[in-house]
This record gives C-alpha cells, structure tokens and sequence, in this order.
DNA sequence: TCATTTCGTTCGATTGACTAACTAACAACC
DNA sequence: GGTTGTTAGTTAGTCAATCGAACGAAATGA
C-alpha cells in the first residue's frame, strides 16, 4: 500500500519486540524491567553514579528514582554511600550482586541483532545506521538529552545524543 | 568507529523518542495512555466492541480493561451496553466524546514522522522502508499484528507467543 | 552573612497491572 | 427439567512505577 504506512508498522515491530524482549529480560533476571534498567546504568557508567545521574539519563523525576533504589538496596544490588566530595549527594554502587544479576540476564535481543547485523556486508550496515539515525533525528524532539540504557545492551560509548 | 553501537545508539534514540511522545499524547488528549489505547481500539473496531476483545489485543487481564472501562465511562468517554445476543457480554461503545478525545489526539510523533518522511525522495523511502522492515525482523520474534498506529501501548499487546 | 540553589528523601496520590474470588449467563448432558 | 461446566465481566486486594509538593541538609554566591 504506502511506503508511510510500511515504514510506520515496521518501527511499531521494532518498538514492540524490544519491548517484550526487556520485561523477559527483566522477569528472569528476578527484577522488574525501570529496576534492571537502572543495574544496567549503573554498570554502564562504572559501577557507580548519583541518583540525579540515573533521574536524568531515564528520564523520570527524582522521586522515582528513590523508590526504585530503596527496592534494589533493600535486595542489596547496590549501596548508597554519601559522597566526600559533596555531601549532598549519593553515591549509587552496584555490589556482587546486582553485578550477577545484570550479568545473568541473557540479553537475547542484543546477541540477535548483533549477530545479524556483523554479518552484513559493509555498505549495507552503513546504510542502516544511516537510516537510523535519520528515523531518530526524525522522532527526536530535540528537547531529549538522555540517552537511556535499554535493554538491548550495553554500550562501550557513553554518549549523550544530540 | 563502531557500527554496531551506532546503530544500537540510534535504535536508542528511537524507542526513548517514542516512549516520551507516548505520554505527552496521551496527556494533551486529557486522558492516560493506555485510555487512549482503549479508545482507539474501540474505533478501530468501528466504534463498539467487547471487554473480551479489548483485552485480548491489549495483551492484559480483562479486570485491567474493567478498571480502564470505569475510568473512561465516569467520564462519559464510552458507554457500556448488554449485549442481547449473549446477555453475558457488555458492547463497549464510544461516545461523542469519546470519539471528540481520539480526534483531538494530537498524535505528534506520528505526524512529524510523516511529515518529515513523505518529504523524502522516493528512493529514500523505500530505502527507509527496507532498512526498517530488516531491522524489524532481526529483532522480531516472528508474531507481528503490526497496524500502522505508532502508539506506545502498543508495545503491551499480544504476548501469546512467550 | 544570608539568600538561593541543588540533592536527595519523604509523603500522598494516581495509573496500570496482576490474581483470586465472585455473579450471571450460556451450553451440554442425561 | 436439573446438574455440571464454561465463559464474560466485575469486585476486591495488592503491587510497581510514576508524579508533584514539601522538606532538610549541603553547597554556592552576592
């Protein structure tokens, strides 16, 4: 039929497989799917971060940040310990445990796409980044600063989109 | 340079974009985002349907869609009529308002998008479109019942297969 | 110094989701 | 008919995630 409607129902597949791919992942890590995201920031940004860091990157209020590390200290995947240098502020570390727990989560969906995509020859990956990174120039508002850790892996990089 | 984590970086951009549009939607329509999704079920299916039926596309429990029905019917958003072919059933039928609430929505993403992407060069589309639907179908799992809706609630629909 | 800002928390509320238990209606069956 | 089982929807209770508002403690700056 229309090229916009191919294009709108492909992204909706995208958006919905990773989706169901995040809550799976969560579920049989044993923690709910904002909880594992915030293990995985944590992990990506160094084993340890403020609670204002993690507010940011997801993009929730800092209330709900609180709740979601009063849950994770409480199972003791991680600990807060007030910083030296600003004693307003709490360092966010991940312990053993929440380390084995984002370690245990089988993150299917990165090892797929992955897998896929470095079997493509060259021109045709370049040609995928490119258009992704067009669709999401297209969708991005532009107001959007963070770039949130899902749950399709971790990121060497740690860049703040633009 | 990385292509992988670029276009996991972009894939990123992409899901975040959505999930935040999702609510400001929903909130500018005056209603919550999976009311919305109720509504718009509800016209898609020509304007009546069942709570059966809402929550199966929904992918939820029928006493989530009972609890949605209750807001959305204290509001005049729907109203809910037995059934006289099987006084089991209840047929969920939107209002004026209601239909008035689906109108409104503004639905920014989606338009932008289609804005922006019908404004492409023909070839640029259907590479777009080619990239996407592999994309789509790297990640996907293989169940699609993709409508050309681009609504976050989406993502909670049909999770039969897992 | 003192006002302002920042950081994190607490509190109260809402939304959306679940399960379990219930009522009502239909469908078979003998 | 009456009994049994299934299906549709609701009710009740619980929980996770989220928010805004109000707060105390710490840093900043005029």
């Amino acid at each position: 039929m229309d090229r916009t409607d191919d294009s709108l129902i492909a992204l909706r597949r995208i958006l919905r497989s990773t989706e169901l791919y995040s809550r799976d992942l969560a579920l049989s890590a044993g923690v709910t799917p904002a909880q594992l995201r915030v293990l995985q920031i944590v992990v990506a940004k160094g084993g340890s971060t403020t609670p204002k860091a993690l507010a940011t990157q997801m993009g929730v209020s800092q209330a709900t940040v609180t709740a979601l590390l009063d849950k994770l200290q409480k199972r003791k995947l991680i600990d807060r310990v007030r910083s030296e240098a600003d004693r307003r502020q709490m360092n966010i570390i991940i312990t053993d445990d929440g380390l084995a727990t984002t370690d245990s989560a089988p993150d299917a969906l990165q090892q797929r796409y992955v897998k896929e995509f470095e079997k493509l020859p060259d021109w045709e990956q370049a040609m995928m980044v490119a258009v992704l990174e067009r669709v999401a120039s297209m969708l991005d508002a532009g107001d959007i600063d963070a770039s949130p850790v899902l749950t399709i892996g971790d990121l060497h990089t740690d860049r703040t989109s633009h």
